[in-house]
DNA sequence: AAATCTAGCAACCGCCAAATT
DNA sequence: GAATTTGGCGGTTGCTAGATT
């Protein structure tokens, strides 16, 4: 089927926009408005194709267009919804005022995504959530898959201990997931407008994949609301570091991970899955918002004694 | 100081869906 | 209803400045 090319190459100029250039599209528009962006150049005396024209004024000319400088406020919003949405960059810029999706798509991918990368938190959120062929039930966290131990690819050596109390910060996602997914279809909820202040942030689990249109919440019939947290323990939040995506994750654990049935689950699940008493995994969680998502690693496990372990951040270091 | 490497970013490309003819 | 046009989106490329050797 042939279809006419937005951009005919015949003579069109490629590459760096000049000032002049960018005067020439802003005098145009300003006097005409957005639109028509075929044959805009033309008119506008300029040799460049139309798509190329609205990529320039819409992500760079436009006014009120916010440049450079990510708050961590802003890290955090992206780093939620791109757990939400995956790379929907331009749904994942509705969120965020005066920001472009090619900005956003840019940071995520020399920032951020580097950045949870490096901290492990990837096996959480990014690998999944950034996958665009997930399939729209994936999301959902059901019974059987809380029963179900997840495993991640270890990137250095781990010990059997350690790679208990990784499955053990998975099994915390998941549980309090489906723990608050509960709880959300019997609350009220409030309207999500898409500031995420810190208190209202990541109130659902993380997904463990993302489908390509339908968020975990979606799938739930609860899209656009977040709930309160109600079960997370407060008098350490203010501790956290809220400034880094490793502060994001440290709001789930630090807002969701003191449930007492979430540890009475969890020791369930360890008792199942696993030939120890659920007394041996003893969880201090007045530490657990002095914390970072990264896996644990050998030396991050504090041993009691041979066979206990007192899990201080359980997987978030 | 020069050469090479790397990260960040602007821009391009191809595909898709909605709108229009 | 089919064909075509247009606008939008996400992935990718390639240039450039700064860092490193």
């Amino acid at each position: 089927m042939g279809r006419t090319p937005f951009c005919s190459s015949d003579g069109l100029k490629k590459g760096a926009w000049t000032a002049e250039e960018d005067q020439k599209l802003i005098s145009y528009i300003q006097k005409h408005g957005e639109g028509g962006w075929r044959f805009l150049p033309q008119k506008a005396g300029l040799q460049r194709c139309g798509k190329s024209c609205r990529l320039r004024w819409a992500n760079y000319l436009r006014p009120g267009i916010k440049r450079g400088d990510f708050t961590p406020e802003e890290d955090k919003t992206i780093i939620k919804l791109q757990a939400e949405l995956g790379n929907r960059w331009a749904a994942i810029a509705r969120h965020l005022p005066n920001r472009t999706d090619n900005e956003i798509k840019n940071y995520w991918n020399a920032h951020l995504k580097k950045r949870l990368a490096s901290m492990g938190a990837d096996q959480v959120t990014v690998s999944g959530a950034a996958s665009s062929s997930g399939n729209s039930d994936s999301n959902a966290v059901t019974d059987t898959e809380c029963a179900k131990p997840q495993q991640s690819e270890p990137t250095k050596q781990r010990s059997a201990s350690a790679l208990l109390l990784n499955k053990l910060a998975t099994r915390v996602t998941q549980c309090v997931g489906r723990l608050r997914a509960s709880q959300t279809l019997q609350q009220p909820t409030m309207p999500f407008n898409g500031g995420a202040e810190s208190s209202d942030i990541f109130c659902h689990p993380l997904p463990s994949s993302t489908p390509e249109s339908t968020s975990w919440a979606d799938n739930n019939n609860i899209s656009n609301s977040l709930t309160i947290p109600e079960c997370g323990t407060t008098n350490a939040i203010d501790e956290r570091d809220s400034s880094s995506s490793a502060g994001v994750l440290n709001d789930i654990v630090a807002s969701e991970f003191a449930s007492p049935t979430c540890v009475d689950e969890l020791s369930d699940w360890v008792n199942t899955n696993y030939s120890i008493e659920p007394e041996q995994v003893q969880i201090d969680y007045s530490d657990s918002m002095t914390v970072g998502y990264g896996g644990l690693w050998d030396d991050d496990v504090i041993v009691v004694d041979d066979d206990d372990y007192t899990v201080g951040s359980l997987g978030f270091l």
